[in-house]
DNA sequence: AAATATTTTTCACTTAAAGTGAAAAATTCA
DNA sequence: TGAATTTTTCACTTTAAGTGAAAAATATTT
């Protein structure tokens, strides 16, 4: 469940703070790459959200890795995803997780 | 130094193996992804970068990897490649190290 | 050594994933 | 209801990965 304490950000402001697209963040969620809270249509993201879009674009622009490669990288999440990365992250993407088993079932 | 127990099979006949043309192979030496041995010019590729090239492949085409990605893992190696890979790819990857490693010096 | 075959290298092309622009459709909100 | 925002679709751009063809270099055979 939602956590309601959470602030949640519209697409565009994310989409901006992360200087893409939000059509790209439409496409990433095509993959589960990150999965916004719904309130009717309309998309909110959490800060939890952000800080792994944050590490996703690092992945892909300073290392220049792609999205099926990340992917991979979830599915063997344990030590790999959190091997190397900062800790506020790894809780950004725990929380991913339990996110997506939500969907996925 | 270069083993010669070791078998070698030059690039014509390891690109048919492996079902990718041989200037795939030059490609990927690009990026140290493969070290064959030299004589000369002429490359000789081991068993073990055999098999290190068809774990690559399976990574790039079963998995959708790319090659960035397959370079930062061998970046954080320890927990990422050698976690969840066959025992005997495992043995390639780390004889292929070394051979990097010698390359580097 | 000269002729022939093989390997390496270079250049330009193809293909597919990642990302974006524009605009229509749907939804929200004032 | 009407204006504004968000979502969705379509088509386009860009770049990494890979390939074909041919020239250059090297190796092999006679």
């Amino acid at each position: 469940m939602f956590n309601t304490k959470d602030k949640s950000y519209p697409i565009e402001l994310v989409a901006d703070f992360l200087g893409v697209n939000s059509r790209t963040l439409y496409y990433y969620e095509k993959f589960s790459l990150v999965v916004p809270y719904r309130r009717g249509r309309k998309r909110y993201y959490s800060k939890q959200d952000i800080r792994w879009l944050e590490y996703v674009r690092e992945l892909m622009y300073d290392q220049g890795m792609n999205l099926r490669s990340i992917i991979v990288l979830i599915r063997r999440r344990d030590n790999v995803i959190l091997g190397k990365c900062p800790d506020e992250v790894v809780d950004c993407f725990k929380n991913y997780l339990v996110k997506l088993k939500d969907i996925n079932r």
